[in-house]
DNA sequence: ATTATCTATAGATCTATAGATAATGC
DNA sequence: ATTATCTATAGATCTATAGATAATGC
């Protein structure tokens, strides 16, 4: 039972090893890592369980290539946001509406991944390194908007925890059951957390605009 | 190596089965339900895998008698404070205290079971139901705010996925981390809730003071 | 006498390997 | 000839049971 066909071009112009990666993270989005069997993955793609060792030499290394692509991706869009001369605010709404935008219209569903138990579990371990590099940008983004009163004055580290929940809330959200406009979505998810941070909502009008020019 | 000590009376005054939902809650919540065997269970709390059996009949009722212990207290919570008289926004507000303090002072940790996988493997379907129901609470007050003109004019289902999802990561976050005050980080945590949702940020703090007198 | 633990182990499942067979590309 | 699949299975783990032994409560 394929549940991820209704995703990308039409499953039979795939090739096996493309839609072990795509049944594998929509599964790993459902059940997570440790309640995904290597048997599952191949009864989705429609092969037997052994079939799937001749693409990836482990389970673990599934998973890998999934964080490699989405990782890889995140980290260098927010590398580029964040370097950009633009306000804090500006920054973090461009960024959340990528990132929003990114995860529903991936090839992959990459939530089981980043926000279950699979970077808690010793193959998660070596990932865990990027993933924070990534953090780390979010907290610069939110203790700046904060120290220069464009956001509510809160604890910094607060408020990013929040900001990421949000962002990992819409991922699984969105990845259960994907909406017609992704982009329009994510958007809305965007103002949703700028609502939350900016100590004047009033500018959010304005934000989104100068955010838009920087994606 | 127990990772639950830290809560509650100390543990040698526990019972074996006490003990055994506070190290499977904690475990559950770190490596998830299926990622937790009933052998890691034991271990952390010092007794062989086939004694767990003598407490429990099997690793699901584990896990259902922390859900009845967690939905049992939160639908009667959300029952109550949905009925009163309040506007929409004070009610989310104080459910959104309520709850945030309550995930965090519980002895156990229940987000494992109610925001990882568990809920879509067979053993989870009985819950849904349940779970359901409390949606529906935040569904109805997320709607009426919005009709009233109180929140913001967006959509209900989307602002009440954003809105789950926060309380979903504040779970996360402070089960990981437990907070020094945990009454003042759910009063952030709800805070940041209805500053992104109230038409008029600037009544935050009278929401704020009527929704402490429905507690 | 009852309750709680233990050792031993059954039987199911899991990941991964070995080696045979079929399909595909020159 | 190479690539991709298959069957069969090894060896590790998982949940749960059986029955012996130890601890506790009258």
């Amino acid at each position: 039972m394929s549940l991820a066909t209704h995703y990308g071009p039409p499953p039979a112009r795939l090739s096996t090893r493309e839609r072990i990666l795509r049944e594998a993270s929509a599964l790993f989005a459902q059940r997570g890592y440790a309640g995904t069997s290597t048997r599952d993955i191949a009864a989705a793609v429609g092969i037997r369980q052994p079939s799937l060792f001749h693409h990836f030499p482990s389970k673990a290394a599934i998973a890998d290539t999934l964080l490699e692509f989405g990782i890889g991706t995140t980290l260098a869009q927010v590398r580029r946001i964040a370097s950009t001369d633009e306000t804090a605010g500006v920054r973090l709404y461009a960024f959340a509406e990528w990132v929003m935008t990114y995860v529903v219209t991936a090839p992959y569903r990459l939530v089981g991944l980043v926000d279950y138990e699979f970077l808690n579990l010793p193959e998660g371990q070596p990932w865990q390194s990027r993933i924070d590099e990534v953090t780390r940008y979010i907290v610069q983004m939110v203790t700046e908007g904060v120290e220069s009163g464009e956001f509510v004055q809160e604890d910094p580290d607060f408020l990013r925890l929040m900001v990421v929940g949000v962002f990992n809330s819409h991922h699984r959200i969105n990845t259960a059951n994907p909406p017609e406009d992704a982009a329009a979505q994510a958007r809305l998810g965007a103002d949703f957390v700028l609502r939350a941070l900016l100590a004047d909502p009033s500018r959010l009008t304005q934000v989104r605009q100068e955010a838009d020019l920087v994606l």
